[in-house]
DNA sequence: TCAAAAGTGTTAGATTTACACCCATGA
DNA sequence: TCATGGGTGTAAATCTAACACTTTTGA
């Protein structure tokens, strides 16, 4: 018998929480549980740790299943361990959250899996421990979101300064004054003004932006 | 065979950092880890999560089996998962800090296990994935600390602003000026000056503070 | 011509930082 | 008496927050 075998084994899933922006409103990704227990109550989507792989794996390859998408911007967000957390047996879960844009995902995946977004201000009950998942998710990102330059994987390359304004709007739960914004976004040099304008918003257009990830990586100082 | 049984167990295991404060220093705790493989490293203490237990509990045993205190300031670092990150199986550990006052640890516990308090501005280099648990759990804290009050857990129920302000000196790794941080120290009322005088560090004396938990409770404004 | 979103600077107030000397005491 | 750590206030600089009007254009 060796040290690790009188030790009991468990299983171990990953979850994912993936937020996506959408109609000036912060998402997350939610679809009807298709296993027992719990069959069809809502749910994130997750997955079992292989034996051979590690569990950023295992996330990353969940996230791919689910929306076909590879590198997404995903964080751990801590694991979840109750005894009883899922009624059937002993599974100790990592949340993970990742952030896409949401047109990278398109409608055939999303019917393919069943799932949904739903707005994170308004979530049903979902199953065992996934609202409190989300809970500490969306508090994670939230304070990544002030102080990293993650916010754009939840929008297309090019965006207006309307739509940067208006995600962090919703993710904070709080309107911002549109001149200060602006101004702070003036002095990020990695933030780049193109010549391109977008009028699906206006009738006047306004300016695409975009973000420069090798400029940032000169000058990392971001704060918002 | 059901849902779960054609997914791989694994064995899950906890490792504490346990920080305190000593000698203006901020250290942590570590020891010869006895078992193989890597017997006689340095490493974190830890233990394995049983299987009626939540992996807070296993946290909180493992804590109280090292040191013999209960209820400590605990919290989650996350989830260390790499295939190979323990050379003998694998194992997915769960990281935990916890803060103590370095004078509750007695020194018969500490030599009992084996431990000791390692700088950690100094650290060897340890067992596995260690020294990244220690890292996670310093910028955890540090961020913390700025924002909660629990910069208290390390330090005696009875103490000096010097100490206090060495303590966040030490964490943050900068020098702060005294007289700005005592007059912010002043603005939280539930840090209350007691009549009480500590000569062990001067001849004039410093008066003792104390964290008081009501007061803080009813109005938590904190920022250090 | 008008409705709707884009864009643009200034100022008062609040917060942060820098800074130097006297006090009390035990050795 | 002197060396050591304890204790205190002010002013300049920076940062933050509040605020309103003009522009463009398609319908």
């Amino acid at each position: 018998m060796t040290y690790y075998s009188q030790h009991a084994k468990v299983w171990v899933s990953v979850d994912c929480i993936i937020f996506g922006f959408d109609e000036g409103k912060l998402k997350v990704l939610i679809g009807r549980r298709q296993m027992d227990p719990g069959r069809g109550e809502w749910s994130l989507y997750g997955g079992f740790v292989a034996a051979d792989e590690s569990i950023d794996d295992a996330a990353a390859r969940t996230l791919s299943e689910l929306t076909g998408l590879r590198n997404l911007y995903m964080r751990q967000v801590g694991a979840f361990g109750s005894v009883d957390r899922d009624p059937g047996e002993r599974v100790i879960s990592i949340a993970y959250y990742a952030l896409i844009n949401v047109k990278d995902y398109g409608e055939r995946q999303r019917l393919e899996h069943g799932v949904e977004w739903a707005d994170v201000n308004n979530l049903p009950s979902l199953y065992s421990d996934h609202n409190e998942m989300i809970r500490k998710a969306l508090k994670l990102m939230r304070q990544k979101l002030h102080v990293e330059p993650v916010g754009f994987h939840l929008l297309p390359n090019l965006f207006t300064l309307t739509q940067l304004q208006n995600l962090y709007e919703a993710v904070n739960g709080e309107e911002l004054d549109k001149r200060n914004f602006r101004k702070r976004i003036k002095e990020m040099d990695f933030i780049e003004k193109t010549e391109l304008i977008d009028k699906t918003s206006s009738k006047r257009g306004a300016f695409l932006y975009r973000f420069n990830h090798r400029s940032y990586n000169e000058d990392p100082n971001f704060k918002l």
